[in-house]
DNA sequence: TACAATTTTCAGAAATTTCTGAAAATTGGT
DNA sequence: ACCAATTTTCAGAAATTTCTGAAAATTGTA
């Protein structure tokens, strides 16, 4: 099992990108050539195409599974794990950013939330105000975005192509139903 | 010049996340301190409040200013450069993800669309067939941001707090104008 | 131009992350 | 229960990233 070679300048920067998403490089290559081919592939594939020890693609496989990334796949009487990504670009894209959301975000807002209920004087009061506004904004774009995630990937695609477009919409909107159906809090 | 012991907190937390968002723990730390401070800060301020040396404050602050997320301000009588944001957290949230799109994003697309100009049947179809899906998902989500980018802080705000709600929206639009405003390929 | 204040640079040191590979653990079949 | 196939683990090695600090460069003033 060989990686063709114009794959293979795509394959290593995938990999780059990979570690821009929270995993490293291998990892980003290890999902690269899995989404990439056809056919599940099993771990000894894996480290042939991509050079390196059994242990590391190991390690590797057992993070994007954590990541929810890729599953096994098992092959009528061999005894091998085969793996396959849990499915299309779009959904792996989607599962990256909720994922993230999930190991930054939410990490981050408890803290300021903690840091928020502390009532004591020892910050001053632009500190204070900051720590509330980084708050609000993230809670925001949190909220924002698992609502969004829960709408269909045909509605999603719309709306992403409509990009601006939705600001003329909202203007449409406002004409007909002034009363606020959206919570503007 | 000290950091409160609360913010201490937040602020290593912030450097945990800079290091997400293609800057390390340092210079997350660097930005953290800039931003929650209501004055501007100088160098030795920086080196000082975070026990590094000054050297690393001198290339942080120089990452921080390429990624347009801080400036000079320079104070009357006083030779030393003082640092602060560009702007609110907001307008450096929507920095972050646009140098990020710029620095990450286009080198991807232009490598993908590399890619595919090259007739060559070294890969199978199937590969040939998914590069074509990434780069239509990346140039997608990329015309979107630069898209959405462009529009006030305040609308972006009310389309945040909308959510998922916009689904809705796209419903009553569709009654008024079922001609194909939005290219659905 | 000369000088002191300030900033930048960068080679080597330190810290951190990633990788290997052999041993241990697990799994499925008989 | 046993065995062979397969996967996982993890200590130490290797690779990579980050940091220091002293020397070099730059800047503003007189």
């Amino acid at each position: 099992m060989t990686i063709s070679t114009e794959l293979e300048t795509f394959v290593v920067h995938f990999g780059e990108m990979g570690s821009r998403w929270g995993f490293n490089r291998t990892v980003g290559q290890m999902l690269a050539v899995i989404v990439f081919n056809e056919r599940p592939l099993n771990a000894d594939q894996i480290a042939e195409m991509l050079g390196i020890s059994r242990g590391n693609v190991s390690m590797g496989l057992k993070e994007l599974q954590s990541w929810q990334l890729i599953r096994v796949h098992k092959n009528q009487g061999d005894r091998k794990d085969y793996f396959k990504p849990i499915g299309s670009l779009w959904d792996l894209a989607i599962q990256v950013l909720s994922e993230r959301r999930k190991r930054e975000v939410e990490p981050t807002l408890s803290l300021l939330r903690g840091q928020l209920m502390t009532d004591s004087n020892d910050e001053n009061q632009f500190t204070r105000d900051k720590i509330k506004e980084m708050h609000d904004l993230l809670e925001l774009f949190n909220t924002w975005f698992s609502d969004i995630q829960r709408m269909s990937p045909e509605s999603l695609q719309t709306l992403l192509k409509l990009g601006s477009g939705v600001g003329k919409i909202l203007d449409i909107k406002h004409r007909f139903s002034s009363s606020g159906s959206t919570n503007t809090d």
